[in-house]
DNA sequence: AAACAATGCAAACCATATTATACAACATCA
DNA sequence: TGATGTTGTATAATATGGTTTGCATTGTTT
């Protein structure tokens, strides 16, 4: 991945990915429930980050189809990267740890990450 | 926490929380190994570290030393929550398994993690 | 043509990062 | 003693990147 999202980008990002394709108001009304910034902020921020390539879109209808071009794994993986670089030391089973320690997970996520986990058995 | 220390800030705690206590020219010359500014610029973040409250420090010799006022446990958790909900949708689970996916764990790192759910196990 | 919605452009604003310069304390040596 | 070099912190100026907004323009629909 070239680029890396900002904080306001992501937010954006993660209505395009909810929705699969969006128009810019689509994006905007989504936001507006929970911030509260001009409609132009939104659009300028989504012509920001087809320059960067994070999104394409079809322009042939008069309302812009946005769609994401990144995949919300590669935006999970980058960020994972981020932070066992800054703050973990490098060690995945650290943020594993600290993770299932501090957000309590349910009995269903417990069992797929042990489900997961079996994967391993044996080697 | 009242603030969220940025990315140079955290390579920087990274330093302090290693040694545990800093003079800004130890700190200068750990980073100095990766990346390369000038030794002000250090101080500078060092200083701004000081006003946001994310660093304390003895001034009583010439040399002042630096300590860390919030902890590597503190930061990671700051981190976690931030990914888990801007890219993880809020799910703990799918983090676990992005991370174990990809960042391929060590035996010990797995069975560090089995033990860890182990304390689950009947509840 | 009038109304309306979306775009593109420009600028202002703010936080972060970087660099240069100034200043203070101290040791040393002619 | 006092000139000078070294090492440390403080301050000020500038650069850079992200965010937000306003306004003029374009294109569509009726």
């Amino acid at each position: 991945m070239e680029v890396k999202p900002t904080e306001s980008e992501l937010e954006i990002l993660q209505v395009i990915w909810k929705k699969s394709q969006c128009t810019v108001r689509d994006v905007h009304e989504e936001l507006a429930k929970n911030k509260d910034a001009g409609y132009t902020t939104t659009l300028k921020l989504m012509q920001i980050m087809h320059d960067k390539g994070l999104v394409e879109r079809d322009t042939t209808a008069k309302t812009h189809l946005y769609k994401a071009v990144i995949t919300r794994e590669q935006a999970q993986q980058t960020a994972l990267d981020k932070i066992i670089s800054t703050v973990f030391k490098g060690s995945t089973s650290d943020l594993v740890i600290q993770a299932l320690g501090h957000h309590r997970a349910s009995k269903d996520e417990i069992d797929a990450i042990k489900d997961y986990l079996k994967q391993f058995e044996g080697k």
